[in-house]
RNA sequence: AGGGGAGUCGCCAAGUGGUAAGGCACCGGAUUUUGAUUCCGGUAUACGUAGGUUCGAUCCCUUCCUCCCCUGCCA
């Protein structure tokens, strides 16, 4: 699909800009967990490089020492990957340019475009002035260029505090674009960082080591969200400064930014995110509720449906607020086609067929998928006691029910037809076995055998081994808990975990985490990655089956 | 003396001067031993608003409206 991102790229491509050559990054910070909004940007970047014969980078923005931490990176590194993206030969740190960062940043100060400044943070806050007002400059912004680099130096040298000074840009203090309004590049931090060490104890910042490390690297398309729009101007600012002198080459890359991803039901801060973790309202950063990768991936996502999602939701610079059932349909759509089938009771209820005759056992069989043959079939028991499900079963049907009612027929799906001759019930009238009729010559695969309009999924007795089956809903009772002056937290769902014992056919004794089943009629499950253990086994759903079906 | 963005079907989203793609959702119908899938068909006289330019405007110009972002030594 066509998009204002591929527009640019294919008109460099013809104009031959940067020789035809197409090179994205992916910049997380390590300091939280990817969420489905991280994953959009990840299809954006690596997707656009993979379409147009390009390479993208992943580089951890790791400019914080303060915040940030090697555990972040490993999962991150890990989410990308699962993914279905590789960037082996393509990782990088903005860490690796500290050197360089700082070599460019006494250069601006020799140029007479940057300035330590002494103020307090208070002070350079007061002096930035307000949206409607200019700044006043700094009264250190005439400081001469030797003093600036004797004590950027001696601030390298840890010579000051903590806060002590900053290092700025002297672009303009009455700029419209406060980002202009000589915006610090430096600031001391008396704090190890996890890659350097305690090599420094000045680090850049964002703006500043954003930009330069993209030109290292030599990255054509500069991809971000909306936010930074106001700061491209600071971006291209110190760009053409470094070009002008001859520390970098053109062309430079080109930032463009696009829209970040909203979904409905969910909330994307990190904030809250880590709130919703800490209070316990979730089991941890994966918990199957979560749309953290994380989270997504234990609950049964694939990396292909993800993919898929983010393709179809594309890339713009209007505010997006995506749906969950767009998710929920690619999600669908990658398991309808590759899922492996079984059957399975969620909330069983017996039957007993009354002229089956005692201890007498067959096998049935049924496809693993039932568009693609080549995968073979599966084969479990009937026996004289079959569990269905206690939805299936109406002693009073509504309009339109074709499942199982009182003296009515319904078919054993791959099994045989059974009829319903009476429900006995305990003292609270609650049906507790249904006793049936089967019909000889109803076998499944039987030719030229009559039919009837319902088939439902069964386990027997006989072969049919126990799960835990966790059955989720959304976390969030409304679609943007965001809105309105309550809480966000007020409107989490109190119902969206519900566990189950459930009875599988036994095909499913094997089932181990990374592989997904449609249990037929019921949606598509996949094994808990964490709690699933072979003998005890646990599925979660990852999303049910489109119902069609309205009492 | 504010600046920067965005407004095309319920939700996404192409098109950017020649008479509104597509996906999701939804509604019909066919097939179906999953009320699933699949398959056919339907779904904006209309592009935030009001004017203007033009033979012709979602697209160009102007007005107004709505929403989002920016005053971290965060990214």
């Amino acid at each position: 699909m066509s998009n204002f991102i591929r527009q640019v790229i294919e008109a460099d491509n013809a104009s031959g800009k940067h020789g035809g050559k197409v090179v994205t990054r992916f910049p997380p910070e390590p300091n939280g967990y990817l969420h489905i909004g991280h994953a959009k940007s990840i299809c954006v970047n690596f997707g656009l490089a993979q379409d147009y014969n390009g390479v993208c980078h992943l580089r951890f923005d790791d400019t914080n020492p303060v915040k940030e931490d090697v555990e972040y990176e490993d999962s991150i590194k890990e989410m990308v990957r699962w993914l279905g993206y590789s960037f082996d030969g393509h990782l990088y740190y903005a860490s690796d340019y500290f050197s360089k960062l700082y070599e460019f940043a006494e250069h601006f100060i020799e140029r007479g475009l940057a300035y330590v400044d002494s103020q307090s943070p208070e002070e350079m806050r007061a002096n930035r002035g307000t949206f409607e007002t200019p700044g006043t400059n700094s009264p250190f912004r005439d400081r001469s260029v030797s003093e600036n680099l004797a004590l950027f130096r001696e601030m390298r040298e840890g010579k000051h505090a903590d806060g002590a000074h900053v290092l700025r840009l002297k672009i303009d203090m009455a700029s419209p674009n406060i980002n202009l309004r000589d915006p610090a590049i430096y600031r001391i931090r008396h704090t190890a960082h996890h890659r350097t060490g305690t090599t420094w104890c000045v680090y850049p910042l964002y703006d500043y080591t954003h930009c330069i490390s993209d030109a290292l690297e030599r990255i054509t398309h500069s991809l971000c969200t909306l936010e930074f729009e106001a700061h491209r101007p600071l971006y291209d600012w110190v760009l053409a400064r470094l070009v002008e002198s001859g520390k970098l080459t053109l062309p430079s890359p080109q930032q463009i930014e696009f829209a970040r991803l909203n979904l409905t039901y969910t909330v994307m801060s990190k904030r809250k995110l880590i709130e919703l973790v800490e209070t316990g309202l979730v089991n941890g950063w994966d918990d199957p509720r979560l749309w953290t990768l994380a989270g997504l991936r234990r609950r049964g996502y694939t990396p292909a449906s993800i993919r898929l999602f983010a393709e179809r939701t594309g890339a713009s610079k209007a505010h997006q607020w995506v749906d969950m059932i767009e998710l929920e349909r690619a999600l669908r759509e990658d398991l309808d086609a590759t899922a492996a089938r079984a059957m399975v009771v969620l909330d069983p209820i017996r039957v007993v067929i009354e002229n089956w005759p005692e201890g007498h056992v067959e096998l049935c069989s049924a496809p693993v998928h039932p568009h693609d043959e080549s995968r073979g079939r599966r084969t479990f028991e009937i026996s004289r006691e079959v569990f269905i499900e206690r939805e299936d079963f109406m002693e009073i049907p509504s309009k339109g029910f074709f499942r199982l009612v009182p003296g009515g027929e319904v078919r054993l799906r791959y099994g045989y037809i059974i009829k319903c001759e009476r429900v006995e019930k305990d003292e609270n009238g609650r049906v507790t076995t249904i006793v049936a009729s089967y019909d000889p010559a109803t076998k499944s695969g039987t030719q030229g055998g009559r039919n009837v309009k319902g088939a439902i999924h069964w386990v027997s007795r006989s072969d049919a081994i126990a799960a835990e089956v966790r059955l989720y809903d959304r976390l969030f009772t409304v679609e943007n808990p965001d809105e309105g002056d309550g809480d966000y937290k007020d409107y989490v769902n109190p119902n969206s975990l519900q566990t189950v014992r459930a009875w599988c056919e036994p095909t499913l004794a094997s089932a181990a985490a990374d592989q997904s089943y449609q249990f037929e009629r019921n949606g598509y499950f996949t094994p808990d990655r964490v709690d699933s253990k072979a003998g005890a086994l646990v599925f979660n759903r990852a999303a049910t089956l489109k119902d069609g079906w309205k009492p």
